[in-house]
RNA sequence: GCCCAGAUAGCUCAGUCGGUAGAGCAAAGGACUGAAAAUCCUUGUGUCGGUGGUUCGAUUCCACCUCUGGGCA
């Protein structure tokens, strides 16, 4: 076992929307020398700022962030190029002297720039729009049984109806000529837990309604602060086509209908809001399982981390983090 | 005051030609390798508005009552 150096910390900072994490992660800054990498599905797309719940202009200039606005909404942004980007800018970060914290609620990305992911062929959207059409003909079940005369392994892992993975596992099998499951059990792109040690902090809710709550309010706050304006104007530049992942946004889609005309805005609003739950719930899940993850209840009276006793807690760990 | 239509799961509703009921959404739990704020899976005992009547048996038929829409006065 090696003693490692503080070019060697990295610090992760999960929890779901609306639970405090950008607030711990400005208290935290002040106390050391960090930098913050963003690790957000959605705050990478230019101009879904309001929504997406993105720090400010001005608060970006105080405190920058990396990896947020790194595509156009038309555009799409993935895994794998999260990975690459995130590895660079931490070593970009303790290249400084400083340490990098990676803050968001985007699960999926914490795992596979933890533990790595294989090589595959990137996604192809004219296949996937071939794919989509058979379905819509056949039925997601019969694609799923294709599957299985070529990827058995994959397929059994599916249900039938699972259309993403399904679509995935043959797109993969297209462009390579080689089932995924294969393909899985070649080389990994390496995860980043072999070469850094890595602190990994949680936020968690013990009574849920307490963050529901908070999205709620949120919500509304947005709302207050232009996400109205901020939602036409993209749909009028016809940025919210709903083939783009970022127009699957959990708010800009509910508010999409609205302004199509689909719905009138209180169901709009409504609607925006249950998706934001359930969205935090299934973050929840990711952190409920995750391993080696240091985990911090949100208070009872929804003051979440703005608590200094908390705050504290949270502070001992990083600097005996930072020390070791 | 009269007429009509409703009253069924947290919400919107379907249904039972009379044998105590089911979808979608919500909620809860779970999965997760290039769309992941995505996508998908599992879980439904509810005085079927109240009281009586007919019936072996009523949530279902009948009467009255209450409430909610809409119309007429």
């Amino acid at each position: 076992m090696s003693i490692k150096r503080i070019t060697d910390k990295v610090i992760f900072l999960m929890g779901p929307t609306a639970s405090g994490k950008t607030e711990l992660t400005l208290r935290l800054k002040s106390k050391f020398p960090l930098e913050i990498i963003s690790v957000d599905s959605s705050q990478v797309y230019r101009g879904f700022d309001i929504g997406s719940a993105k720090p400010s202009k001005e608060m970006l200039d105080k405190h920058p962030h990396r990896l947020i606005n790194l595509r156009d909404p038309s555009e799409s942004y993935n895994v794998s190029e999260f990975i690459d980007d995130a590895k660079r800018a931490i070593s970009e970060v303790i290249s400084k002297g400083r340490v990098p914290i990676l803050v968001g609620g985007s699960m999926l990305y914490f795992k596979s720039l933890l533990s790595g992911i294989n090589d595959l062929p990137k996604a192809d959207l004219d296949l996937r729009q071939i794919i989509e059409e058979k379905a819509e003909k056949y039925g997601w079940p019969t694609l799923h049984n294709h599957l299985k005369k070529i990827d058995p392994l994959t397929a059994e892992k599916l249900h039938p109806n699972h259309s993403n993975r399904i679509q995935r596992a043959l797109e993969v099998y297209y462009k390579s000529g080689a089932p995924l499951s294969v393909l899985q059990t070649g080389i990994n792109k390496s995860g980043i837990s072999e070469k850094y040690s890595v602190l990994q902090l949680g936020l968690m809710v013990n009574d849920r309604s307490v963050l529901y709550r908070r999205i709620e309010e949120r919500f509304f706050t947005m709302i207050d602060h232009g996400l109205l304006g901020e939602v036409k104007e993209l749909f009028a530049r016809g940025e919210l086509d709903l083939n783009t992942p970022a127009s699957r946004s959990v708010g800009y889609r509910q508010l999409r209908d609205w302004c199509a005309g689909d719905s009138d805005l209180d169901d709009a609003i409504e609607l925006g809001i249950r998706a934001t739950k359930n969205l935090a719930k299934r973050q929840l899940t990711w952190l409920r399982k995750w391993p080696n993850l240091q985990t911090f209840d949100i208070d009872e009276e929804g003051e979440l981390l703005t608590c200094i006793d908390l705050e504290n807690k949270v502070s001992k760990l990083v600097s005996d983090h930072l020390l070791l």
